[in-house]
DNA sequence: TCTAACTATGACGTTAACGTTATACTTATG
DNA sequence: CATAAGTATAACGTTAACGTCATAGTTAGA
């Protein structure tokens, strides 16, 4: 009476073996390189979503899903966004893939209002790109005059270094 | 009975003005763009110590304490780094310039103990330099090819914008 | 089919980096 | 010298981003 696998077709034995379905929990925090609780953290809070769960309730990751980790984690570390920022990043990314899609299928043949709605959001995401744009290089020029810094740091300890011989 | 003044001399009034000694905690905070809070805890941390007290025991900041603070805010906000992580690097700092120092005092004339010594130092100031010098330019990397990234973005939502006139 | 190993869902705990508040003292200025 | 405005210390509060634990259900392999 209980559902067996993934799928629930009970007649259909063409699926290649039993255990199928995606990637676990646990195999997708570890790859990641962070904790299964994370990944629920991040759920909760709207960032990832698991492509698959099975009958049970199980939560299943994709290759595509690993992806998508990756691009937060390295928000998260790379560029210091919290989630929030990352949720807000995030979600506008998704939002211009739609408006590709929808633009790429609708073609030229749309309304007026409709064109107007997507020019509107086309200057949103340019803007937000712009912002992201200019922090990022604040930052890279401020990093890169640290590291400016190490280098000579560097250099002086070696300068000693060789006058102690 | 109470001292009045800073230095607490009662029948000097050779100094400039009764009002004297430094930048006072809120005035330090509001230039750098912390709180008062913040500079009581790196203190407490060890991170930053006001160069002077009044008798009465108010902190006064110097302008080095300020660029001392500007260092750490940077280290901070640029880098990420994590107040403790911040104390390793800057104590790091302090030993390395002690270390200039006594060699500049002693040119050569110093024993072969304190010289091996001194090398050691070195050398250890060369592994942390280049430990952080390797994680700063993965992370300039990343984040370079992540600007990259916005780049294409902007560019395509450029495109769309025109194809849409 | 049995079972060890894994998972879900709360719910409470933890840590860093401060914020806030209360109370008492200090400082600058009219 | 009075007094408003700033400060010190102590202590408790807050938030993000998880960690940990208990309890109960699920899955995969022998």
């Amino acid at each position: 009476m209980a559902a067996r696998t993934v799928t629930g077709a009970d007649h259909d034995v063409s699926q290649p073996a039993p255990s199928e379905g995606g990637i676990r929990i646990s195999d997708a925090a570890s790859t990641a390189g962070v904790s299964a609780r994370t990944l629920r953290y991040y759920e909760e809070l709207g960032l990832l979503r698991p492509s698959l769960y099975t009958s049970g309730g199980e939560r299943r990751y994709t290759e595509e899903d690993l992806i998508q980790l990756n691009r937060i984690l390295e928000l998260r570390e790379v560029l210091g966004m919290n989630l929030d920022e990352i949720k807000e990043f995030l979600s506008f990314e998704t939002r211009l893939d739609e408006l590709r899609t929808t633009y790429r299928a609708t073609k030229g043949s749309t309304t007026k209002k409709a064109r107007a709605e997507q020019k509107e959001t086309l200057r949103e995401a340019l803007e937000l790109n712009e912002t992201l744009a200019e922090q990022l290089n604040a930052k890279l020029a401020r990093m890169d005059s640290f590291r400016a810094k190490l280098a000579g740091d560097a250099r002086r300890c070696r300068d000693l270094l060789a006058e102690l011989d």
